[in-house]
DNA sequence: CATGAATGAGTCTTCATTCAT
DNA sequence: AATGAATGAAGACTCATTCAT
């Protein structure tokens, strides 16, 4: 069983295919597309097939709907950072899952979930902001913790909580330019933005 | 005569002193701080101690203001970024001088303009999007330019539109996290982030 | 057997334990403290325990619940002033016992359903507004008949009909101010309303 | 000058010629009809010849509009009892000043914000609840004295609290039956009212 | 009878923009 | 240029009511 059915099973996650899950869904596209702005309740409902009124019985409020969108993205995408590292052998092995880990959620499926994470933030209220920081804080400590490992074998030098801020710069940018139907891959591209960190 | 005063001469960007300079400053700060879409005219107007009804002599719409800011940041960055190229000697020297020069931008005194330029990019039509890519083409190829130069005395390795990008997403994502009050200086900063792209 | 028991056997008025009941009870006493309009079926179903949709098997709309509460308690009120001036003799005493058993409805156990009687009128619409009328106008007589009484006894003196209305505003008007916890009772209260309209 | 000029003059009450007082009086007289409730802000635009949004230039939110009309009444009201008592020589004349006076309030011009005031109070959110009872204390506070001074020269007996709330139901109620265009006028009728306080 | 998701018309409120002064 | 009242379209949200299960 994967990450996503365990974590929906364990009802941490919404299932996809229920009415909202499918209403997280198409707000994540539309958020990324227009912004949370402006996407109205009614692009939401209409996108999703209800009406506008109907939202209202999933979530409280509209900023309830994007909270619930980065919530569940820091957590699906946490544990699949998890999962990940746990299959990888040697600090380097273990940056580079983290890259493409990292990469593979804000270029592939979760794309649209990443993007609102990164520039939606200013639309949560502070206390949700705070939420959210505190989940975050997991998985960042992921990134230090391998980014340790490989500054104990020599592999990267200098800050690295800078060079982590850089790196999450540098994928998280990716979403503004990377075409998936280029000859570049994500793989490809992974080893690209390891070369960034990891001197040879 | 350094750039902006030259600019605004030429009369390409507007003297801060003036209503609508005044405007487009608070404007920038506003936009950084609550997102364009947020951001009321009132808002604006009473930042700048006018009425409302009084932006719009100075613009025609709201989004025009939000292009101005931009506009006149790309212009001003461009100018900047020639000067400082024209100071600097060798290829290194050249690559340190465009991400401090970037890096001055994001950081210092044209820092919430620079947040917009990057954060409400979705809120302008998407003609006015085009205009800015233009403008921003002449900006990159400064760039591209250096880093080409880099590559052939072998300072860097890999694809340079890829690496240009990595530097986009890691300097501007500065300004999520930099403290200007810390130990840290800009300086330190960008050779940090040289230390990203070339080999030693 | 009392009067409500009776009213409820002859199916006039609903048993309070029934669902409809319990629903009626709950209404006057939501309809009270918050108003009609401003009390949510969702309210009243879950002072009931029930989910909204269950409340639309009992009453077709909400309005019928008003249009009930207030049904209900004039049927009510009517059949135990017909047994208070049964049990009284003389015209003072019956006016006395008219005035007693008005304010126990306003200010005992049926209060939240009188206070709606007075204060949601114009939520009912005007044909529901017409029916409760008839209803009153009964009600109204057993108070003319009396205060007639009294006259020709030289009891009371001036126009019956605004002595009752003066009497209708003194009486309902307890229901703002009236403590019952206080050491004014209800009787005490009855004489003193008495000597408003009792010259000595 | 009389009252009302005078406190227009001083800023206390709005001039009713000026839009806000346009406003105010087509509010009164809508809440009176309809209820707060179910008077939508787009009726009350209509009623005054505005479009709706151009009420919330005048008053921040709806329920604004509903305490200005209660606490402009009751300044009003308040200044014109103290008028009416200045002009009245003794005891009784004083009572029955201050009965015409809140007759008239109720029946005469005032009536729709009068009854506003009796009818819309579960409207009014707690804090603004207790604004206006403040200003009720200093007009009830005019009937107590008079009703003190009354009982002193043995024309009513029995508790005055009692009594004063006796009178202000009975007087408020004949908001629902008393019609001007009838043969008993409103001095008759506070003739009546006076037989309800005093012995003879 | 009960449920509860869905409806859709309606609510208050916001706000960029206009325009007579 | 500046004002500020007015506009009117649009926004998030509410809620009585329906209906398939």
């Amino acid at each position: 069983m994967n990450a996503r059915t365990r974590l929906i099973q364990e009802g941490r996650i919404t299932d996809p295919h229920s009415a909202r899950g499918r209403l997280l869904t198409q707000a994540a596209q539309l958020f990324k597309e227009k912004g949370y702005e402006r996407t109205t309740v009614r692009d939401l409902a209409s996108a999703v097939g209800i009406q506008s009124g109907s939202i209202f019985h999933h979530f409280k409020t509209k900023e309830d709907i994007l909270f619930s969108v980065m919530e569940e993205t820091i957590l699906y995408l946490t544990t699949r950072m998890e999962e990940a590292l746990e299959a990888a052998e040697g600090a380097e092995a273990r940056l580079l899952a983290l890259i493409i880990c990292e990469l593979k959620a804000i270029l592939g499926g979760t794309s649209a979930a990443m993007t609102v994470l990164v520039y939606e933030w200013r639309s949560l209220s502070v206390p949700r902001q705070e939420q959210i920081l505190t989940l975050r804080q997991r998985y960042e400590q992921l990134w230090l913790d391998v980014l340790e490992e490989c500054k104990t074998e020599g592999l990267v030098t200098g800050d690295l909580f800078i060079l982590r801020r850089f790196l999450t710069g540098a994928l998280s940018w990716t979403i503004t330019w990377y075409r998936p139907d280029g000859k570049l891959t994500v793989e490809d591209l992974a080893r690209e933005a390891l070369g960034l960190a990891v001197k040879r």
